[in-house]
RNA sequence: GGGCCUGUAGCUCAGGUGGUUAGAGCGCACGCCUGAUAAGCGUGAGGUCAGAGGUUCAACUCCUCUCAGGCCCA
């Protein structure tokens, strides 16, 4: 067969076989080979972690990073795919957490829970760092054949062969040189960050964790009553006090500020009973806190707002701990975050337990006050409560408190508190020393490269990354954890002033004198034993307990994937910055945050990368989230989770592929659907099979080939340089819609032609052609959709990479994925023959209504029909041949305006008459609407009108108004927009004639259907009727013959009885009674042999 | 509480710079075709464009507010 037929079996069967082929022909390091010296497209990889089953939103970003790499390959770029693997971090030191927790509780006989209980840190010392982190190295990779399983079912072309791995010895050394420069700069500095910390587990959780421990809970509601002093620090003659709310009466002890919002309005109220002093409050919260009823024991003395407070001087509520000689204590300050909603309107502040505290402690150079250890227990030298869990002691310090006359009321409220998924206690909001990039000492640099890169949607640019940009504050860098790469930071143990931060390994084995053994290992705790003597001369050198964050490992893969700067300094120049990056819109915060601070930080320790230069990436497209068939998120407690590998089987990866990406634009939401994958892509894909396999091939393999015999295309009919008109229109858009990284229009564009241009206009009115075998017009058919086919192949390949190949091969031999996107020389965009195309479709809508109105089935022919249409009809007129054919009309015509079957009809066209006559538009359109039929004409013509409206003249221009032309007279009109059909429903003797034979030869061809006759096969028929059917089929004789391949056709009288007794039947292949419009019909057909 | 996104036919989605029967596909109904056939094609019915105000001769489109859903942050 020159064109084998795609094998008849299941999508998943289909592709799973094309991979093999890909897979033994090694073709995606081919194509990668075939463009190596080409310009680079540079592509990043964002490193997914392995510890974790690959879901079907993976396959939705993979699917658009890979249509885009597909698409520019086959634009001829290098398109360099080194897979990544983020390896270090929490979700892995989880994962191992919960395997210790199981073997724990098996050995103790147990639950896990119970272990659970006993906090984390615990169980990781007992087991030793050393091997809790080898276990974590190898539980990284749990899932990895996964991944990679998955990524070549949906042919996400990645080389994993030579992936980068974050905790590689080379990966870690770039990054430890990133964090030397960073320090080079006076970019990496020591501070505090609050933290949600559980005292019991010893250990900060991340926001997920958080997130995941919710629980209602009892707290304390307390208020106290401090006293407001003097400039000097006096109490004034008349106490006045401020009324303050908290949760955490033991972050009091710790109080160094009051913070009221500048803007809200604060009340002093004093006691109808005479009582000499007063209380402040927020003028909104006094019912609330004094009472519904308080006016009638309250006077209001006197209001002001929140920012005549600010600068005032108060006395602490406890006095227990001494405040430093650094920083301003006992004063209130202005904060917006102050609300009204509960409490008094007034925030104690305690800046190293809270998050809003802490920073209006940096805002105010506020004193810090830290006096509770990292098991959540105050400190010794604390008065009363020394050694007591923080919140145990609350107790004894409401005692206190109202020892001293500053408690004002105490009772207990109901809220969610954060507690510790793993041992549930409450955690505390807890300063921990921290290390940071100072990001915010170069906000306008990413700012400004920010601004640089094209953004899909651009709204994430400008608004959510953009907005967090422009808040943004220093990048707290390390963790308090065990598996990450190691902060490269030594301390002296005698003077934490004096640190050295290491940038290489060859820096290390300087430091310490020696070579580092063979087996160094750069992780925790091997790292820890290399200390040396401080330069200063006392003390050692050692290194900071921390790991870093393991977003500065994948922010670090562009320089870091190559061991930058130790090797590989001309790939980096190459390959820096990346031309495009995609990642869901999670990342905002995550990836495309720490790629872009890094590289700003670095500035122009990476090539290309001064302060005037664009961000690492310059274009992203970031996907939305994959939600289930009813719009709620994928969860496992939900159990809607969808499995890709079932997915795969059912559909196939083409049509998953085509599904995500053509369904809507990928930074929306996507509903993912089995039903509308089936309905849409799947349906469309079985198109696109058909015309291959049931148009092209089928009939192609009766001789035809690619030749010079072919007609060239302007000497072929007018549908096929229509179709290839088309097709170049469609290739230059598809391709303009994937260089602006519009993947959804793309699909879609490619989709639509294929279904609606090709299938449903193309072949359904070339079919005749391609059975006429090697006629000039059977050989123009076939090249133009050979040519059709071949180059929507390689527009659809990005898309769906499977059955573009599969058919791509079948027609020329060749791999569509080593194909160029587009042609040099495609043919010309014939812009008026589109027109007279649509136009000829419109007509053939409203000519189809109109033979379901005469209701006259398209096979009885019919004498004539006219149109019109809105433009010039000279051309549409040529092609009227198919609309003749199509509708089954002897004569087509068409009419023009000065025609007496033609109306005229005005439409106002409210564009250009808005614009010259504004609010007198409507009159106007109404006084057109209503002209008189030689106006009409004369606009029709292209003249100008004057009419009158409001007693003012008017001057009409033609292209004011659209003149619409209505067929008239007595046959069955249908017309919309300007377009019109008027169809003459006179069925003559002759014609009746004529659409019997037609019924007999449809029926003929459905028995030789039913009868499994090759298309080929020769016959003898017999047919027997009543007279006027006989007369008709005698009539037509030589056409029906010719159209069923009989090589006899016997008729009535002829064949005599054949068809009046039983068992008569028994000489014939197959015979048939039926009757036609009541009228008895009986037919029977042998295959000749040949 | 803040930022951003979304809300158009039963479902999934289109609807430059505001312009007068609001479109498509699927589904549904009716019909056609029968050499793509467990395929193909046509016609039709479905919409207070989430809601309320405002700007305008004219608002799905611009502005404000409200409601619902989502994501991120606090």
């Amino acid at each position: 067969m020159l064109y084998p037929l795609l094998p008849d079996s299941t999508a998943d069967a289909l592709e799973r076989g094309i991979l093999a082929q890909w897979d033994d022909e090694q073709l995606f390091a081919a194509s990668q080979a075939a463009r190596a010296t080409a310009k680079p497209f540079v592509f990043f990889e964002g490193p997914p972690t392995a510890n974790g089953r690959p879901g079907i939103h993976h396959v939705f970003a993979r699917t658009i990073k890979d249509l885009f790499c597909r698409h520019r390959a086959m634009q001829g770029f290098y398109v360099p795919r080194k897979a990544g693997w983020d390896t270090h971090g929490l979700p892995v030191e989880i994962e191992v957490e919960k395997e210790l927790q199981r073997e724990e509780a098996e050995r103790q006989g147990v639950d896990p829970s119970e272990i659970a209980k006993l906090g984390g840190k615990q169980l990781i010392e007992q087991v030793g760092v050393a091997e809790f982190n080898r276990r974590c190295r190898e539980s990284v990779w749990k899932y990895r054949g996964e991944w990679e399983k998955l990524s070549h079912r949906t042919a996400y072309w990645l080389d994993y062969d030579n992936p980068y791995v974050t905790y590689s010895h080379d990966f870690v050394e770039s990054v430890w040189w990133a964090l030397r420069t960073m320090h080079d700069k006076g970019l990496l500095t020591r501070g505090h960050k609050i933290l949600p910390y559980c005292a019991r587990c010893g250990t900060a959780l991340s926001s997920h964790e958080v997130a995941q421990g919710y629980d209602e809970v009892e707290d304390p509601s307390v208020y106290v009553a401090l006293d407001l002093l003097d400039a000097e620090g006096n109490a004034p003659a008349t106490r006045r006090r401020i009324l303050v709310w908290t949760t955490t009466p033991w972050t009091l002890v710790s109080n160094t500020a009051l913070a009221v919002h500048p803007d809200l309005v604060y009340a002093e109220l004093r006691k109808k009973t005479g009582a000499e002093w007063t209380i402040i409050l927020a003028e909104a919260r006094v019912p609330g806190v004094l009472g519904a009823d308080w006016a009638d024991r309250w006077d209001v003395v006197g209001s002001m707002k929140g920012s005549a407070l600010a600068g005032r001087r108060y006395r602490r509520p406890l006095d227990w701990v001494p405040y430093p000689e650094q920083g301003r204590h006992e004063i209130i300050v202005p904060e917006e975050f102050v609300s009204a909603e509960d409490g008094s309107g007034v925030v104690h502040m305690a800046p190293a337990f809270g998050a809003d505290d802490y920073a209006a402690g940096q805002r105010h150079g506020l004193a810090f006050v830290q006096p509770v250890d990292a098991r959540g227990e105050f400190v010794e030298g604390v008065p009363e409560v020394a050694g007591q869990f923080v919140k145990k002691a609350d107790a004894r310090i409401l005692e206190v408190l109202k020892e001293r006359d500053v408690l004002w009321k105490a009772t207990t409220f109901m809220h969610a508190y954060p507690h510790c998924w793993r041992c549930g206690t409450p955690l505390l909001y807890y300063a921990r020393g921290s290390w940071f990039v100072r990001t915010t000492a170069v906000r306008e640099a990413l700012l400004q490269r920010n601004g640089l890169v094209n953004w899909n949607p651009s709204e994430v640019g400008t608004g959510r990354f953009g907005e967090w940009l422009s808040n943004n504050v220093d990048w707290a860098i390390s963790r308090d954890r065990y598996w990450g790469t190691p902060l490269p930071v030594w301390v002296n143990d005698e003077d934490p002033a004096e640190i050295e931060v290491i940038g290489s390994y060859a820096d290390l084995a300087a430091r310490i004198g020696r070579p580092l053994p063979d087996d160094f290992d750069p992780h925790k705790p091997h790292i820890d034993q290399y200390t040396w003597p401080a330069k200063s001369g006392t003390g050692t050198m050692r290194r900071v307990p921390e790991v870093i964050d393991t977003w500065f490992d994948s922010g670090s893969m562009p320089f870091a994937q190559w061991h930058y700067p130790f090797e590989n300094r001309e790939v980096v120049a190459a390959q820096y910055p990346a031309d495009f990056i995609c990642e869901g819109v999670d990342q905002t915060r995550g990836w495309f945050y720490s790629l872009l601070a890094i590289a700003t930080t670095l500035g122009d320790a990476l090539p290309h990368n001064a302060n005037d230069q664009a961000a690492p990436y310059r274009h992203v497209v970031v996907n939305d989230l994959v939600l289930d068939a009813n719009g709620q998120k994928m969860s496992k407690s939900k159990g809607n989770v969808v499995n890709p590998w079932d997915v795969m089987e059912r559909h196939g990866a083409d049509a998953v592929r085509l599904f995500l990406v053509a369904s809507s634009q990928v930074w929306v939401p996507r509903r993912f659907d089995e039903n509308a994958i089936r309905e849409t892509a799947g349906r469309f894909l079985l198109t696109f099979r058909n015309v291959y396999n049931g148009i092209f091939a089928q009939y192609a393999n009766f001789g035809w080939q690619p030749g010079a015999a072919d007609p060239p295309v302007a000497e072929r009919p007018a549908l096929d340089r229509w179709i290839l008109s088309r097709l170049t229109r469609v290739e230059r858009e598809v391709n303009q819609h994937l260089d602006q990284y519009d993947a959804t229009l793309a699909a879609r564009r490619v989709m639509q032609f294929m279904d609606d241009d090709v299938s449903k206009w193309y072949v359904r009115q070339s079919r005749a052609r391609f059975y006429d075998v090697d006629s000039a017009d059977n050989r123009a058919a076939f090249a133009t959709l050979h040519e059709v086919l071949v180059v929507t192949c390689r527009l659809l390949a990005p898309f769906a990479p499977f059955i573009t190949d599969a058919v791509h091969r079948r027609l020329t031999g060749t791999s569509v994925h080593l194909a160029s996107y587009t042609r040099d020389q495609p043919t010309p965009v014939d812009e008026a023959l589109e027109t007279a195309m649509d136009d000829l479709r419109t007509l053939a809508g409203l000519a189809h209504a109109a033979r379901d109105v005469a209701d006259v089935k398209v096979r009885q022919p019919l004498p004539s029909m006219q149109c019109v249409v809105p433009g010039d009809a000279t051309l549409v007129a040529t092609l009227g041949g198919l609309l003749a054919s199509e509708l089954n009309v002897k004569q087509v015509e068409f009419v023009s305006s000065t025609d007496a079957l033609v109306s005229l009809e005005a439409k106002a066209n409210f564009r250009t008459l808005g614009k010259k006559f504004g609010k007198e538009t409507p009159q106007v359109a109404e006084a057109v609407t209503g002209l008189p039929v030689d106006l009409l004409r004369q606009l029709a013509a292209g003249n100008p009108v004057t009419i009158t409206v409001a007693n003012a003249e008017r001057l009409i221009a033609p292209e004011d108004v659209a003149i619409i032309r209505r067929a008239s007279g007595a046959a069955v009109v249908q017309e919309n927009g300007g377009y019109g059909v008027a169809l003459d429903p006179t069925i003559t003797p002759e014609l009746r004639a004529e659409g019997l034979a037609r019924e007999v030869i449809s029926r003929v061809q459905r028995l030789r259907k039913e009868s499994q006759l090759a298309v080929s096969d020769r016959i003898t028929l017999a047919v027997a009727g009543d007279e006027e059917l006989e007369g008709a089929v005698a009539a037509h004789r030589r056409r029906i013959a010719d159209e069923v391949l009989a090589v006899r056709l016997l008729l009535g009288r002829e064949v005599g009885s054949l068809f009046s007794g039983p068992g008569d039947g028994a000489m014939w292949t197959a015979t048939q009674a039926g009757d036609v419009d009541g009228r008895p019909l009986q037919l029977a057909l042998t295959r000749e042999q040949s």
